[in-house]
DNA sequence: CAAATAACCGAAAGCGTTTTCGGTTGACTC
DNA sequence: GAGTCAACCGAAAACGCTTTCGGTTATTTG
């Protein structure tokens, strides 16, 4: 209650300056290590705690990140942005640093709020997420001069700082997941080739069948929007095939999830017939039925991890490109991914060969 | 670009002193009505921005306000809070204030997080979700005189400033729908009484019983955790009962969906022999076989209505209580709630009567 | 032992606003 | 025509910190 602590009182109290208090609490080389100590005891003492504006204004440091939230968060993009957002929280409070929430409502607000941060330097750098394989904001903050972090990566994140999950890594992983459970017919439900993850989920089952020496057809890869119903239509192609497949790949667990239906309505098992591996981890996948098999990466410490890079960058004067850094996913073994049935798929004579 | 716009280049442009800048671009009487358009007018030009954190020092307002993440978002909480904040960043930033993200670790982390809040002043107002029915952080707030709002109420929220939804008319009208659809024996699957919303739900179930003059047995109200496995395991109890219910309120979409799983898993198809309704129409609802039928609230303009409240008190000095807000659910017609089969419940003797 | 060098601290000038307090005009009263 | 009163504006003091620049001691150096 009553006034905050200031540092005038500290330097009454101890019969010593204001400046000298300021670069004592501030490490400075030049004060002695016993004022330092006698500073800082008494500072705990008072519950000193330094005023942000009057410090960020004589400093000309904003220690503020912003976090530009989605603009549309159409999917369940949910959980996956709290966990991030709670990450990089924790991480900033260590050092006294702020997270603010940015929410532009249109694609061209999002440039103007760019554009201010820029121009006012209240911020002193943001984190991206929902990054698109072709993203324009990369260019764009880069040419501002606004430091930033991305959660994915995109064409123009060569120098960028960057955090992001091994898709490729994942998905031949999950590729292989099924061949070692003797599947040979394995298609991938993609999402458009806008998603820069979407190329790279891609590519890692393309390698995972490679390596096990697999061909597929054609048509065992499908591209749809990120949805359920995407998952669901696009599943119902891939049905349509000469020889369906035994075994799917899907970009994400909604559209897993949209796959799983499709099956049912044709009396088709998951996990039984037809076996699916999701991506996310949703924890919603586990409330299915059968509960889907998926892949999860860590989101609470990868929110950490970008604002520790973000605090290198601005604080350290690290360079954006050595701040990248890919984690892997690992699976999470649920129902529906089984060793396929003898029965399926239905076999013609020319099955298997595209 | 360059160095930004200061107060000062602008009252040298129009020759006039900093301080009538100031008053003018702050809307002061006692400046004249045509310097304030060209100061406006310059100030426009040169892209001016004041500079926050000398003004937020100089005035003894720091204009922001904190978003609480609830501790540990155990639930799929995810899309609600994404929704809140976008809304409460959305209309805050119309008057230059920002959201900054609290996440504390722990409930004594909290404590700190919020006296450090008292003492500092560094943030005018706090936003909390997720109350509980006696939640200590209201007092603790009004204790410490941080003003706050909450979406949700509390026993200790008399006298604060609240949005919230209607539970109880909620589960009414839910009550009351399955009724006019021919259902009789009408269950409700509950929360912990720790949950303010627990209680006002069931009370809304049982008004909705009462107005239609339904008896129930006691047993047709389970109280269980907020999961999945709580509804399921919730479900399984309401299946055993003398009588089983035709219909089941529950407390929540993903209880709900414990509850499908629950009947499917003894052959009961949820929609026909027992109708679900859930709540917080939840997307992910809608890609379950068969979809879920579940209530809606409107979130982002909550979010915004809760930003406005605490704009009122902490800048209009309106008194939290005349801040409180009750706004109504929508039922979303999906497709687990429909008029009851004639083979279900079995009928026996003595049914219906507790 | 003078001179150079650390080591340590205080003074003071900012940082860019807000806000109070006078002061200067001109118009208006009686 | 002296006094009153608005209407408008400038001067200047805050707000609480950081950071540079000297200056004073004590310590080392040649």
């Amino acid at each position: 209650m009553g006034e905050p602590t200031r540092l005038k009182m500290i330097a009454e109290r101890l019969n010593l300056s204001e400046s000298t208090i300021s670069r004592a609490l501030n490490d400075y080389k030049d004060i002695s290590a016993e004022t330092k100590t006698a500073v800082r005891k008494m500072a705990e003492q008072l519950d000193y705690e330094p005023n942000i504006h009057a410090k960020r204004l004589a400093s000309g440091k904003s220690e503020t990140v912003g976090y530009v939230m989605p603009i549309q968060s159409n999917q369940i993009t949910g959980q996956f942005i709290n966990e991030l957002m709670a990450g990089i929280a924790k991480a900033l409070g260590k050092y006294g640093w702020d997270l603010c929430v940015i929410a532009p409502q249109t694609p061209e607000e999002e440039i103007r709020i760019f554009e201010k941060i820029a121009r006012t330097r209240y911020i002193s750098g943001l984190v991206i997420t929902r990054t698109l394989s072709d993203d324009h904001r990369f260019a764009l903050l880069k040419r501002l001069g606004v430091p930033f972090v991305s959660h994915g990566r995109s064409s123009d994140s060569k120098e960028s700082a960057w955090l992001d999950a091994d898709n490729e890594l994942a998905f031949f992983e999950m590729t292989t997941h099924f061949v070692k459970l003797g599947h040979k017919h394995i298609a991938h439900i993609g999402g458009p080739k806008d998603y820069n993850f979407a190329r790279q989920r891609k590519n890692g089952w393309l390698r995972g069948l490679k390596s096990s020496g697999i061909k597929v057809p054609l048509n065992y890869e499908e591209i749809t929007e990120l949805t359920f119903d995407g998952g669901k239509e696009a599943m119902q192609r891939l049905l349509e095939a000469e020889v369906p497949p035994s075994a799917v790949c899907c970009i994400s667990d909604v559209v897993a999830i949209g796959a799983m239906q499709a099956l049912r309505e044709k009396g088709i098992r998951p996990g039984q017939e037809v076996s699916i591996i999701g991506y996310d981890g949703l924890e919603l996948g586990a409330w299915l039925d059968p509960p889907l098999t998926t892949m999860h990466q860590p989101l609470k410490s990868a929110g950490e991890k970008l604002a520790q890079m973000l605090l290198n960058i601005v604080e350290s004067g690290s360079l954006p490109l050595n701040n990248q850094e890919l984690v892997r996913a690992s699976l999470v073994r649920r129902e529906t991914a089984n060793a396929p049935l003898s029965t399926w798929p239905p076999i013609r004579k020319d099955s298997g060969k595209p």
